[in-house]
DNA sequence: TCCTATACCTAGGTTATCTATGTATAAGAT
DNA sequence: ATCTTATACATAGATAACCTAGGTATAGGA
């Protein structure tokens, strides 16, 4: 399936949760989507970096089971983003679906 | 607003409702959507382009107003994608909802 | 006469995604 | 001991969906 646009807003709301790292933030968005939404490596690692260069999220290290991983925490200015990535998707995704069932005068 | 693979899901309904032509098919999609769905002519036209090429529409001239339209109609191969289209839509924007609402444990 | 809406088109660019590949560690299976 | 799988991060290059910006042409209203 093509997945236009939405990574950056579901991973902004999977770290609006907490802090993550991308391994994991990628596995809980093919969890919570019941394995529809599986985001590949190529694509989610270049996408945390964009994010992190425009400020809107931040890159901690962390050590885990005598490893280093990157986690990832939301900015202020990440979570005004998400906030209107998810205002964007409500609309672009009603208005998709408005059409769709739209009678249609003959 | 970025919009994420939708016209050929929207062109082929519009079709299911008729046959119809380039800049009206975009005029109803703007409408019926309240303005925000608003595709250019510059991924119009091509799209529908590549609709003809696979089969999915067929073209057929038309005089309207003294002027000559090129209308669209759909084919069983795109009354097939239609359909196709309308449940990957189904499927993908529940899947982003289900993440966007989804409670997580702390 | 000018402007706007209608109607179609193409060239070239951007961005989000993909596939494919590479590196490295840890855990479990054989 | 060795192999495979999952974890974890990364980059290069391709593709597809969209965009902007331009072009052509007709009809109708101000």
């Amino acid at each position: 399936m093509n997945f236009r646009g939405s990574l950056t807003l579901l991973i902004l709301f999977v770290l609006s949760k907490g802090p993550n790292h991308g391994y994991q933030i990628a596995k809980a968005i093919k969890q919570q989507s019941d394995g529809i939404l599986d985001f590949k490596e190529g694509t989610l690692y270049p996408t945390l970096h964009g994010l992190e260069q425009q400020g809107m999220i931040e890159v901690f290290e962390q050590a885990e089971n005598g490893r280093s991983r990157r986690y990832y925490r939301l900015t202020q200015d990440g979570r005004a983003l998400l906030d209107q990535e998810r205002d964007e998707w409500a609309r672009y995704s009603s208005a998709v679906d408005n059409v769709l069932k739209g009678a249609q005068p003959s």
